[in-house]
DNA sequence: CTGAAAGCGCTTACAG
DNA sequence: CTGAAAGCGCTTACAG
């Protein structure tokens, strides 16, 4: 095994603006010019400096170049979370991508931060010109990142809203329309004995947008059809919550014929207790889940009706609304609601 | 609604180092020196510079001081994919998370590329001072980026692995090995006949390394324990297809009493088709899944046993790989092989 | 222990 | 149409 040189920085990384204009036999500024397209030169020089950087193998040096222009070009997202370990039960790659793939159009970096910020970090994060702007995830009510970014007048966007929206931009998941749609579609197949589990009351506590509107939602629902409230505060990711709370409510309310949950995971768990209890899905009682969809729904059996939402395409929808606001294209602030999209499969059924 | 003036850059950002030194009465490079610890500073400048730096709410620039520096302190990671849309089918947000988690610790920025990229492209990203260096993901065993980088002498870190190792860091999954463990589970529960749901021809015939690493272990498992061939390729990431699968595989070998599947769609599917054919599970037939874990398991009814790796813990390995790579802590490539973890859930049981 | 000088790679007025 | 000069914010030798 022949044992290979491996140089810590490449041989390929020298080649500057400098080289380019002393081999095209032009100042530096010529090139700088003909890189970015830049008032008028003359054809023949643009030839011949073309010629040079292809040649050479240049390209323009990043860092440089945002050194001068003041953008950084970062954006950040942001979700807050002790334990980024578990972050995948609590948020789908598809955040990821729609972030990175709008970030990539836009000529952005992305960075993820996946972690507690503290106020002086995230404050430094604009203040070293590490980014020029902040997507913020799992926005509560009254949110310090909001009030913090907003005093100091640094951009930021939501994926979510907090209560204050003021001039503020986001695009948040219409939570109060979905609840509604579930009891709209749930009574029209005759349901009146639904139970609901929700996010659970420490998300409620600390006023976090879903739990809070979801609730809201289900007020309007209740109130708009008369009928009697009955649910329960879980946890949001396991199975085994789902089950308990399920099982839960059925003691208490064995006349339910219908259940809404709030993630796919405790719906499953839902469907299990309920298939234990000798009670057919969706023969003897029907389950739905509100969130997002991917493809959980069509792993358990039954296959989930959901409404749901399309992570990839709100956090696209996000970043591209960071540029904006970065490029100044954004005359107002911008609120999006984005409505759930029912999609009908095998858990649900009218009353018999 | 006051309608507030929204300066699209910040009066923060203003505070530069001249402002510090002017402030401390001192010289650039004095605040410079003790922003970076060098040196010897009189105790009472450090005070002074301390101070100003305080009350001025100072922080390097980031941008410049890797301007300075030479190294831009960003990695990339890159998932070839055709449409970043489907990527949360193909990986799992933890991937994300332990590269975040790991550049973050290390004072790296990540940048995840979640698409086609070209030869041309790639080199930019060094070239341009964009990365430091880049982590592959869904590695071929004959694949342009590997050769690309080697040949440029680029710095980089496989999470997979090609043919020609030579001098090259990766952390991958063994395949082989989990094969072989899965076989060794079944066999001593009692089971000879054992149906295999592999990872499509495609990726087979693209040379990927999980789908014919699978395949080498599927032929020494079988030749260690005398057993025969019988085995499908089938798309990855549907339940219809394990579902549809399943069937095939049990029309012509009605004998078999274990499925091993490569995703927890399929196994989800391949049970699906099970129950819906009478066989119960594992009464009748057990089902396990090789692959990673996560919450899907336990959605499953009965909830899969599996043969399973953290995408967390990998992606935080590899990073941090890359990052030793880049500080020269490296003193041989690093190749570490990951053998996966047996979970043992309700999905299988012994031969009656 | 501290400051004056040069330079990282680029861009933008400013003259010609 | 093109070049000389200044500067983005920082760090690193080099003198004192």
């Amino acid at each position: 095994m022949t044992k290979k040189n491996t140089p810590s920085r490449n041989e390929n990384r020298g080649v500057t603006i400098a080289d380019v204009a002393k081999a095209a036999g032009v100042s530096i500024p010529t090139v700088s010019r003909i890189l970015n397209d830049k008032e008028y030169v003359a054809e023949e020089t643009r030839q011949r400096v073309h010629e040079a950087i292809r040649t050479l193998g240049y390209t323009p040096h990043t860092q440089a170049r945002r050194l001068r222009g003041g953008a950084t070009m970062t954006l950040a997202l942001h979700h807050p979370i002790e334990s980024p370990h578990d972050l995948s039960s609590v948020i789908e790659t598809s955040y990821f991508t729609g972030t990175a793939e709008a970030a990539s159009e836009k000529e952005y970096f992305i960075n993820f931060l996946v972690s507690q910020l503290t106020p002086e970090a995230l404050l430094n994060m604009y203040r070293s010109n590490q980014i020029d702007g902040i997507i913020l995830l799992q926005v509560r009510m009254d949110d310090w990142r909001v009030n913090l970014l907003r005093e100091n007048n640094y951009p930021f966007v939501m994926i979510g809203r907090c209560a204050d929206l003021e001039d503020l931009s986001f695009i948040d998941l219409d939570f109060e329309t979905a609840m509604v749609a579930a009891f709209d579609y749930l009574v029209e197949l005759g349901h009146r004995d639904i139970g609901f589990l929700t996010y659970p009351q420490s998300w409620h506590k600390t006023g976090l947008g879903p739990a809070v509107r979801s609730l809201d939602g289900y007020q309007h629902a209740l109130s708009k059809y008369g009928l009697r409230s009955c649910y329960r505060e879980i946890g949001l990711n396991s199975v085994e919550e789902g089950f308990e709370g399920t099982n839960d409510l059925f003691r208490e309310n064995p006349e339910l014929t219908a259940i809404i949950t709030v993630s796919h995971l405790t719906a499953a768990g839902s469907i299990k207790a309920l298939t234990q209890h000798g009670r057919n899905v969706p023969q003897d009682c029907s389950v739905m889940a509100i969130g997002f969809g991917g493809n959980f729904a069509s792993v358990v059996t039954p296959s989930l009706t959901t409404l749901e939402w399309s992570p990839y395409e709100v956090s696209y929808r996000a970043t591209i609304l960071m540029t904006e606001k970065l490029a100044n294209e954004l005359s107002s602030a911008q609120q999006i609601l984005v409505p759930p999209k029912l999609i009908v499969r095998e858990s649900t059924k009218e009353v018999t």
